[in-house]
DNA sequence: CGCGTTTGACCGGCGC
DNA sequence: GCGCCGGTCAAACGCG
């Protein structure tokens, strides 16, 4: 069998995707450049529904808080939007969604009770 | 049946 | 040069 490469995972030839995550270029640069917006909510569940759908790919920890980190992202055709969880380990009730990328499409489900969470959530502008 | 979720493992970059 | 960390992907399973 070859073998040749064994080893295993890798390659995501196959995949193409791409996306731009990071590259670069020689200068060329993008021009567009992920949004970077965090929200700070008060809620038990850090699954809240903002209207669009989202799939969780991975759960890790962070330093300096005993609770894990979960990373959600966009399952929209063409939409490469990224969102993580995060929930304060000073306050466990504080959770603090952080939504990276643009949505390519509109929303069609607003929950009403989104906006109900709106209400009860603080802007944070990354210092970007 | 399809989708979403979960866990583990791997990779790249950086620091010293 | 090496080790470490963070971050992401893959596969498999269960549910409605």
């Amino acid at each position: 069998m070859e073998n040749d490469d064994d080893q295993k995972k890798s390659s995501p030839s196959v995949l193409g995707i791409n996306t731009d995550q990071k590259k670069k270029g020689t200068g060329g640069e993008k021009k567009i450049r992920n949004p970077r917006f965090a929200f700070k909510t008060r809620s038990q569940v850090d699954i809240l529904d903002d209207g669009y759908r989202w799939r969780k790919y991975g759960q890790k920890a962070v330093k300096n808080n005993t609770f894990p980190r979960s990373y959600y992202r966009c399952t929209h055709q063409g939409c490469n939007v990224k969102k993580q969880v995060q929930r304060l380990s000073r306050d466990d009730a504080i959770v603090v969604t952080t939504y990276e990328g643009k949505h390519t499409h509109p929303v069609q489900k607003t929950t009403d009770n989104f906006e109900q969470i709106l209400n009860q959530m603080q802007i944070y502008l990354p210092t970007n």
